[in-house]
RNA sequence: GACUCGAUAGCUCAGCUGGUAGAGCAAUACACUUUUAAUGUAUGGGUCCUGGGUUCGAGCCCCAGUCGAGUCACCA
């Protein structure tokens, strides 16, 4: 019954808008009326108020700007380019929708482009054909004057080409389906392929996005391009047999990662919360409960600095896969990134900032103290802190008394040798002071079971063996709070209740992370994070 | 957090030595029935980021602030 009555509303709004549309013919008068600007909190500009008084020109015939029915598509802008060349009859009788970018008025014929999700089609309308009758108000009034760069309009007609080539929707009929009344930045491009006035400004571009999008052509296909590198990544794990889960982001002890969290409070408990630095001690909580592949893409925050590769919240995938090791993770690695790279940008070569980049398996693997002795020719393996320490002095490294051994490793990697690797490369065998939830080194106590991989110079994954002894992972978790007692805000807490469950058991781990918006920015050529968010954390406009 | 650069029309940008605010696109009006960065003619459009100061006079010089970009620091 409820059914019924809704199609039957729907199918004579259908109706009602071709009505107004086709056979309302009021004589229209331009200019801006004074009465729609009333209530405005904001000075409208020159622009805002024509275009406010094209609107109300528009309902002033009868029409209805913001109708409610569907509109009858038959074809994207990209299917009638492609059907055409080989089967033009099919085009006959077309029905296209789209936002007008570009008009062109040339007396009784004029040219439009439509934007569609697909790209762009050319309609051309003849005013004898639109209005056949006596009546040409359809197209001197409301075509020519009233309607706007911007606005939504759905066209029919047939397809043809133009005298210089171009497909082209030839239409008889169109309406209006949605007003623009902010005018948009109009953005050519010449016959060489050159962009002028382009919408550049980074901050109008990131606060309006959506304007980004419409203006700018490749801002879509960059997330386009995001999206796919997180669903073949995704069928990969489905294909093998792992499990997509959910674990708390409001979390009561942030773990799993040094970092600074955010912090909140939930009223009914009277508690303070963490927004999650990581989802790791989740995870792996669920391989003790038995899942023996979990993943999840994780989005973490952060309450640090904001740069051209960090944004408070990003996302991270992390995958955890019992009875593997982090031999088994590099294997996996390097197959499933080749897979996405060659699925996302049709190759396993890539091209970053000018580099070339091959992502075809498989990729290097250097323990990091030969790293360090490649590029300082400084051999670190088995020295005592103080000489470790004297080393990163002599390579013009600030230490500082609280850095250990594993602090500062990581340091002298971090600046002398972490630029080198723009070729994928898996960085093994960190110091144990590093790596706080990581298993030691089967031939070698002092290293972990841990790599890193590389690529332009920057970390994309970390991965582990998993630290699965419940009592050397209550000592390593002392160690980082007596850390913190020497002054590192970045020191690990002691999640008791993760300590509990390693102490019913957990079985031998791999685990990974992987920073997917650094790979996405790898994988469609970007430098800045900004650039493959959506809505990138922004400083509040200011209001007035 | 430090340093450098930037903010002028809807968009992209000029603006000289401190002296009435400029261009292209967009807009408005007219012309133009296959154009495509359409074209031609005419016209309108400004809180020069904000607040102080110097000056007869500030878009420009000085001070403070806001927002953004870049570099560095921080950041597994």
């Amino acid at each position: 019954m409820k059914r019924a009555r809704r199609a039957g509303g729907k199918s004579n709004a259908n109706r009602a808008v071709f009505h107004v549309i086709f056979f309302g013919s009021a004589k229209i008068t331009h200019h801006a009326a004074p009465t729609y600007l009333c209530g405005m909190e904001r000075q409208l500009s020159e622009q805002e108020q024509f275009r406010r008084g094209a609107l109300e020109a528009l309902r002033a015939t009868g029409m209805n700007p913001f109708p409610a029915a569907e509109v009858p598509v038959s074809h994207l802008a990209s299917q009638i380019k492609e059907v055409y060349p080989t089967n033009p009859e099919a085009l006959a009788d077309v029905c296209v929708a789209g936002r007008v970018m570009t008009k062109r008025i040339m007396g009784k014929a004029s040219f439009a482009s439509l934007m569609d999700s697909s790209g762009r089609i050319q309609i051309y309308v003849n005013r004898d054909e639109l209005c056949p009758e006596e009546d040409k108000s359809l197209y001197n009034d409301v075509f020519k004057k009233h309607l706007d760069i911007g606005d939504f309009i759905a066209v029919k007609g047939h397809v043809f080409t133009t005298q210089t080539g171009e497909i082209s929707v030839h239409a008889t009929q169109f309406w209006v389906l949605s007003k623009s009344i902010r005018p948009l930045p109009v953005v050519k491009k010449d016959a060489e392929g050159n962009t002028h006035d382009a919408f550049s400004d980074p901050e109008l571009r990131y606060r309006q996005r959506y304007v980004d999008l419409i203006v700018n052509e490749g801002v879509k296909d960059i997330f386009i391009k995001r999206t796919k590198v997180f669903s073949t990544m995704r069928d990969i794990f489905n294909r093998a047999g792992h499990l997509e889960v959910e674990t708390p982001i409001l979390q009561p002890i942030a773990g799993g990662a040094a970092a600074r969290p955010f912090m909140t409070h939930h009223n009914a408990l009277d508690i303070p919360l963490y927004l999650r630095i990581a989802n790791e001690l989740y995870l792996k909580r669920l391989i003790v409960g038995g899942f023996e592949g979990v993943y999840e893409f994780a989005k973490d925050f952060r309450n640090e600095g904001m740069d051209r590769t960090h944004n408070p919240e990003f996302t991270i995938m992390e995958i955890y896969v019992a009875y593997k090791d982090y031999h088994w993770m590099m294997d996996m690695t390097e197959k499933m990134l080749e897979e996405i790279a060659i699925a996302v940008t049709g190759s396993a070569d890539i091209s970053v900032g000018g580099k070339n980049i091959s992502m075809k398996a498989p990729f290097a693997r250097v323990p990091i103290l030969e790293a360090i002795k490649t590029h300082t020719g400084l051999d670190l393996l088995g020295k005592p802190e103080e000489e470790v320490r004297a080393a990163a002095k002599s390579l013009g490294l600030q230490v500082t008394p609280e850095m250990g051994t594993g602090k500062m490793i990581d340091e002298i990697f971090g600046q002398k040798c972490e630029h080198h690797y723009v070729q994928p490369t898996f960085i093994t065998d960190y110091p144990v002071e590093m790596s706080p939830l990581c298993k030691r080194h089967r031939e070698d106590d002092r290293l972990t079971e841990r790599f890193e991989l590389f690529i332009n110079g920057n970390e994309i994954a970390n991965a582990y063996s998993e630290l699965n002894d419940p009592l050397e992972q209550r000592a390593r978790f002392e160690e980082q709070l007596k850390l913190s007692e020497k002054g590192d805000d970045e020191a690990m807490f002691i999640d008791q209740d993760f300590l509990r469950a390693l102490e019913y058991g957990m079985p031998p781990t791999s685990g990974m992370g992987i920073g997917m918006d650094r790979l996405t920015m790898l994988l469609t050529d970007q430098s800045s994070i900004q650039e493959v968010l959506l809505f990138p954390q922004m400083r509040p406009e200011k209001t007035d």
